[in-house]
DNA sequence: AGCACGCCGACT
DNA sequence: GTCGGCGTGCTC
């Protein structure tokens, strides 16, 4: 008899926990197999997370297993010992954890291996008869190429003709499994001359530990990531590989497939449910070597791992910020230590949180702080929007701009110009009384979106009518908010009606292949520009690109988070990195209202350690991470009154800890959220700040303080990326 | 989560 | 009398 700690795939608080079910036979059930199991009345399923020969609870009421699911452990030891993790230090629920290691088209169970019918001639057949011409042809194509796909040869010659053959006999079919092919570019996959700057990162680059690899735009990260995935290969061991999710550009695809062929596995969002099944198990039998993936990669059943890289380390988007909130960086740091690895941390612009690791010892810091073709960086000039606005200017575009615009397009080059907001303008106001429509379910002010003439909640989606005549006061005066990619558009028409725009943002890209096909079009005209949001910011070398413009950079800087100034010079940075790559010297024109703010000055001057210094300093004398660490606790549930009383509750236990810590708390409150409704529930959060000394063991004291049985939905969230 | 058990109101 | 409302608590 032995027993299995067994956690219910259900997403439920009152639910999370190890349940032990028992069983015969050693070889019938193992470690992290999904198992059917007897729950009160109902049939569930199950993972064994564990496997002993003692029973820890009552003997008699212990059930048995009923069967397995899927007949091998889907789960592996590490990604067990991975959930453990996560519970201890994210207190995230169990199923849900698990639910991330699995591919969701196993749990569902839609998606279906590929079975591909195969037909091949009989060793003695007959052949078919002179009038049967298509018959006949068949069977020469076959006796040539001694095998074809079933539906290739019905395509080719027609089905009646091909099924007789099979009715006779004169065929054979036999059915195969395979994987399904993901589209990608070919291109040729030679390997570039190293610079000795990048022979030296690679080589520096070898040890099992952390590294923040800092080169600055045009340094040739990709290549050195390349190197170091080689390096791990030739040791017989895996690679894994993260980039932003819309940096998972096509170019980038194609670059590693043809560098390392069949050995690649590739995990976004742009595949079908198929594929995604297909390339997990793909990598879960081993077959796959190297994996190169967006953020949800980082659980992917890849064993002996050599080497994981972070490319843009910095970038937002590997803090998932829905359920089961993570960062990609701790799950990379134990996967790191589990599997004895290196950890590559690439970027142009480190996060300040990384960058401090570094410094401080933590991380080893390795620099290319040389472009690879010499080039200077582009040539930044700042707009001071409010002078514009003195000398009458109220357009979106500044005279520089325009008169830079002008030129590109008399060069017949091409030229970029970026905003940080989607939709036509961010919301409509009535100018009589100021009513501003808002979400029904959530607390925000509504998109106005020219195309479809619709507000649109970019929180839950939700679409209303647009305004003509004002709600509240009936009045027909409404105006436009704040400029998007839409408006921007249009505008430019204005200004450049021989132009070919290109506008790009999560509007124009939501079907699959959108994104593809626009920056290929883009490339194809000159002159051209293309409008769009932070997705163009990204990994794109378009050659004609000699002019940036960045509409309303304040636009990421004022907002109610600690991190807003950084990510500002890191998308200003990022975003003239566009202008750099063409042999003409490129130029970036950046219109602000606050033009005498730091973030511009060392941007301009591309001055990431004096920027760092800076910006750490203010972090330290304000009190916030790197030097403390921000919990935030958020309850949420539909019924106002109870989600305030259940944090009053929670507040009173916080602050008896506070009290047992006097010196490390810097800050403590509560208060709604900034978002006080989404999707009809109601947020209220807990805010606090403590000193690093005694973090963890204070972290544990404030989850005890959280009733388990209280209804809203609490989420944890350490350093969190923003506060509404 | 979902289901049983249980303790109150209004109906054939 | 009992049918059914949903509040509470349990599931190895």
């Amino acid at each position: 008899m032995k027993f299995a700690k067994v956690v219910i795939d259900e997403d439920a608080k009152a639910i999370d926990k190890e349940f032990e079910y028992k069983f015969e036979d050693e070889a019938d059930v193992k470690l992290g197999e999904r198992v059917f199991v007897p729950f009160g009345t109902r049939v569930l399923q199950g993972f064994v997370v564990g496997i002993s020969d003692k029973s820890t609870y009552d003997e008699t009421k212990i059930k048995s297993i009923i069967s397995t699911v899927d007949g091998f452990p889907v789960i592996k030891k590490e990604m067990l010992c991975l959930m453990d993790y996560m519970v201890e230090k994210l207190h995230l629920k169990r199923a849900s954890i698990l639910r991330l290691f699995l591919p969701s088209e196993m749990r569902t169970g839609k998606v279906k291996e590929l079975i591909v019918r195969y037909c091949s001639l009989k060793e003695n057949f007959e052949y078919p008869s002179k009038n049967a011409k298509k018959q006949l042809d068949i069977v020469k194509y076959l006796q040539e190429k001694g095998r074809e796909k079933f539906s290739v040869l019905s395509q080719e010659f027609g089905y009646s003709s091909l099924s007789s053959l099979v009715k006779k006999g004169t065929i054979l079919i036999s059915r195969e499994e395979e994987k399904r092919q993901i589209d990608y570019d070919k291109i040729s996959g030679e390997k570039k001359n190293l610079t000795p700057l990048q022979i030296r990162a690679v080589e520096t680059i070898s040890k099992s530990k952390t590294y923040l690899l800092h080169g600055v735009t045009g340094s040739g990260k990709t290549e050195v990531y390349m190197n170091l995935i080689d390096k791990a290969l030739k040791n017989g061991k895996t690679a894994l590989m993260l980039v932003p999710e819309i940096s998972l550009t096509p170019q980038v695809l194609a670059n590693f497939k043809a560098r390392f062929g069949e050995a690649v596995a590739l995990i976004h969002s742009g595949l079908s449910s198929g594929e995604r099944f297909d390339e997990w198990r793909r990598i879960f039998f081993g077959e796959a070597r190297v994996v190169v993936g967006a953020r949800s990669a980082i659980f992917t059943p890849l064993e002996n791992i050599g080497i994981i890289i972070i490319d843009e380390e910095h970038e937002q988007s590997y803090i998932s910020e829905s359920n089961p909130r993570y960062d990609t960086h701790d799950i990379a740091l134990f996967r790191r230590k589990f599997n004895d690895s290196i950890l590559v941390l690439g970027s142009a612009t480190p996060s300040i949180d990384s960058y401090a690791k570094a410094l401080d010892g933590e991380y080893t810091l390795v620099e290319m702080p040389v472009r690879v073709n010499g080039m200077e960086m582009p040539k930044i000039m700042i707009v001071n929007m409010m002078e514009e606005l003195r000398h009458g200017n109220s357009e979106i575009f500044s005279i520089p701009l325009l008169a830079e615009l002008g030129n590109v397009v008399e060069r017949k080059k091409q030229a970029m110009i970026f905003i940080n907001r989607r939709g036509f303008s961010s919301f409509q106001r009535c100018r009589e009384c100021g009513y501003v429509a808002k979400c029904r379910d959530c607390d925000v002010s509504l998109v106005y979106h020219r195309y479809e003439n619709k507000l649109k909640c970019h929180y839950c989606g939700k679409r209303y009518k647009a305004l003509d005549i004002c709600p509240s006061c009936g009045s027909h005066n409404i105006k436009q908010g704040a400029v998007g990619t839409e408006r921007v558009v249009e505008e430019l028409k204005k200004f450049f009606p021989d132009v070919t725009i290109f506008r790009m943002d999560n509007d124009t890209t939501s079907t699959k292949g959108a994104h593809r096909s626009i920056l290929s079009q883009f490339r194809e005209v000159k002159p051209a520009i293309l409008v769009g949001t932070q997705m163009i910011a990204k990994g794109h070398d378009f050659e004609d690109v000699v002019l940036v413009g960045i509409i309303d950079a304040d636009q990421s800087l004022y907002q109610a988070d600690y991190r807003s100034i950084e990510r500002t010079f890191q998308l200003i940075t990022q975003v003239s990195g566009r202008a750099g790559r063409s042999k003409d010297q490129g130029k970036v024109i950046l219109q602000t209202y606050s033009p005498r703010h730091y973030v511009y000055r060392f941007a301009q001057n591309y001055d990431f350690k004096g920027f760092f210094k800076k910006e750490a300093n203010l972090r330290k004398v304000t009190n916030f991470p790197p030097y403390t660490r921000v919990l935030r606790i958020l309850f949420s549930y539909e019924d106002e009154n109870v989600v305030a009383k259940e944090i009053k509750v929670c507040y009173n236990k916080v602050q008896k800890v506070k009290e047992k810590y006097p010196d490390d708390f810097v800050y403590l409150d509560v208060m709604k959220s900034p978002l006080n409704r989404i999707k009809t529930k109601y947020r209220y959060q807990i805010l606090m700040r403590f000193k690093l000394e005694k973090a963890d063991e204070i972290e544990k004291e404030i989850y005890e303080c959280v009733d388990e049985k209280c209804k809203s939905s609490v989420f944890y969230e350490i350093n969190p990326n923003n506060l509404s």
